[in-house]
DNA sequence: TTATTTTATTTGGTAGACCAAATTTTATTG
DNA sequence: CAATAAAATTTGGTCTACCAAATAAAATAA
């Protein structure tokens, strides 16, 4: 049956929009075999049946890059990931950290009546659990003007909104300290010597890395 | 990377548990074939390894039988697919028979934990909407003997064990009545009319409908 | 610009889940 | 029991999504 045909290409669409989004620079093979760790062989066979379907283009520098149907497509995925995860921790309790895994195998159900329905469920909400955008039906994402924690001024108080990276180590550090979505954070001090910062969470202070503060998207509070 | 390799394993093993429950004459694989809608070669290989993990064993008569493993295995998918049915017609607003397949991917899902949760959430209904029961987490059917209250001559005092729908309002109904499971009813009368039933509940006689008798299964008190 | 490295592509293979058609085995039945 | 029907099994394919290793092409560096 091969109930799963999709499953391989959905992935491969959200890889590319995640690539095509946060690096600037172009998404050649290489990038695409080593982000999705599979071997460029196998890489490149999809991106010529991607291809074929009009869901990607080849530029002249061999950069692939998704068409708006690709674009669409991912992002209707990308949809359903993030509402099946708010679904998890607003409905089943899950840890914001722990929903990842299965959104990634919930994103794959395929019906659009139950997304849209899921949705209404949820109440609409317009940010997953992570702070990331839940883009519409359509396809369209809100855009928020959030930037990272590391670029802003010492004294300053900020709201968390997002984080810029997702993996494990990352998230479980974000737990410990507490620091999730619609949290405050004092920045009281920033150290010339490291880059790292000082800052207030729920009244305890703090030490963060550079590389934390720049992962950590913050609007003005 | 073929993340849905139990797939197809798992349809298997459901459709030879359904199989094997409903039809008094034996699973062959001429039978199991027709069921899956799959060619005879086909089947024959995916019972052999089934076999070789003691899934199933074949018998003299070449009938496919599922083992204690097999069987256990089977009922914690049929366990995951009637929860996210309720879910769907419960939370989702949809209609009970649209929901099977949606259940069918929703079921293939892996994670106990996840299943758990769900069935919490969903307050650990005993009956999908079509009223098949449940199966717990360790795969057991509660094989209660338990009938529609409707069905119980007058006079006679029940003790109620589940209900039959689980929808909102008609637990609101029930909660309303303060009719729960292990609670007593005395069946004072049926009236001939509109077959609504005269009961008491806790000292107090309340009138209830064909449709609600229906849906209040109950034992012997 | 030639050598070297990197990237893209081709070639030949694998495993899982499927199929049609041929063949063998088992049952049925005249 | 022999003929026939049915069921089981074998054989030789397909398609998808993978891979490793060889080769070609492009980019970079000396």
């Amino acid at each position: 049956m091969s109930h799963f045909e999709h499953y391989s290409e959905e992935n491969y669409l959200k890889m590319l929009y995640k690539l095509g989004s946060k690096d600037v620079k172009k998404v050649n093979n290489t990038a695409l075999s080593k982000a999705l760790e599979l071997n460029p062989a196998t890489v490149l066979e999809m991106v010529r049946k991607l291809k074929e379907k009009k869901l990607v283009v080849i530029a002249a520098d061999k950069s692939i890059q998704l068409t708006d149907k690709g674009k669409k497509k991912a992002l209707l995925i990308i949809r359903k990931h993030r509402l099946w995860e708010v679904f998890l921790v607003e409905k089943l309790q899950f840890k914001w950290n722990e929903v990842h895994m299965l959104a990634e195998q919930l994103e794959h159900i395929e019906s659009d009546d139950m997304v849209d329905r899921l949705e209404a469920f949820l109440g609409h909400p317009d940010f997953d659990p992570h702070g990331d955008p839940i883009p519409d039906k359509n396809g369209k994402i809100k855009i928020n003007q959030s930037t990272p924690l590391a670029s802003c001024p010492a004294g300053k108080t900020v709201k968390v909104i997002s984080f810029a990276e997702t993996n494990d180590a990352f998230l479980d550090y974000l737990e410990k300290l507490n620091i999730k979505p619609g949290i405050k954070i004092k920045l009281t001090d920033i150290h010339e010597y490291d880059h790292s910062l000082s800052v207030i969470i729920q009244k305890k202070s703090v030490q963060l890395s550079e590389k934390a503060a720049r992962n950590i998207l913050v609007e003005p509070a």
